[in-house]
DNA sequence: ATATTATTTAATAATGATTATCCTTATCAG
DNA sequence: CTGATAAGGATAATCATTATTAAATAATAT
């Protein structure tokens, strides 16, 4: 059984808990509602709209809380973050590794198309320039199925 | 620097001037000394390294000309920005189209590898979305050869 | 169960690259 | 040469994120 395979029997939320616990974090019902949302949503959230959904459980919470939580996941190794220089940060608790992504600029909707083929341009790189890959990233910027049929 | 490179660079400057003039933007020393760095450097500089330079020639110009003088050629189309969440932008004047960088996160040099494959993915996104693509961004991290044989 | 201790939270200040503002200076067409 | 106006210089503002710090709280020992 792959990890993978393994991760999605368990759940990713499970893998999350499971990660904190063995690590010695402590679960605070913030964390978890965090936790929660990155780790069952489809749709690469913001910073932001992580901490509104949390908020809808959580009224005190704070933005900071999100923040270090976020910082927390991604040094686990438990979500990817996909900084943007012109924009906050989105992140994906489904598919903590790199993998290529396609986003919306008039909707902002982020997906993951299924493509192969990437593997090869890695090993092309590290053979032409002898670099020692760590990890890459691959962004397609577009507009959407939805937003090409409207007018405005 | 090749022969063949000299005169991509040469003409690059001459596009950037063209198109300068074409749109009636005029042409200031301060603009024409960030239009040679760009045009003629290799090594994709940040907005304070093209800062360092000019300031070399002309002491008392300032930070805000420099980055409005990029986001000038940005907009002419003449230069690639490689926006980063984490530290400061970088520019390519030498080819002001999406193609693939590999960035050494030690010594933060950014170069070109030479590789193909990257059109097969494109068509496979459309293929697969439905997006109307726009442009793309693939970025490669890791450590160059000079930085795997430093101890330090 | 209670006390202890270290972690986490909440609120807010600080950061840093970039952009906006605003007044002065300089370009360039006529 | 001159005037219209774009561009430069200095600096304030922006905005997502990070750092700071005092108070609250979870895990552990008593």
């Amino acid at each position: 059984m792959s990890v993978t395979e393994d991760e999605q029997a368990h759940g990713r939320l499970e893998t999350m808990l499971s990660k904190l616990k063995s690590r010695n974090f402590r679960l605070t019902p913030q964390r978890l509602a965090v936790l929660e949302i990155l780790a069952l949503s489809e749709n690469h959230p913001s910073a932001e709209q992580v901490y509104v959904q949390v908020r809808r459980r959580f009224p005190t919470t704070s933005l900071a809380t999100i923040y270090k939580t976020l910082a927390l996941l991604k040094d686990l190794g438990e979500i990817l973050e996909l900084g943007f220089a012109d924009a906050g940060a989105r992140y994906d608790g489904a598919k903590p590794f790199p993998h290529p992504h396609i986003i919306c600029v008039k909707c902002k909707k982020i997906m993951d198309p299924q493509l192969a083929g990437l593997d090869d341009i890695r090993a092309e790189i590290v053979d032409k320039t002898g670099f020692r890959i760590i990890s890459h990233r691959l962004d397609f910027f577009g507009v959407c199925e939805e937003c090409q049929k409207q007018t405005t």
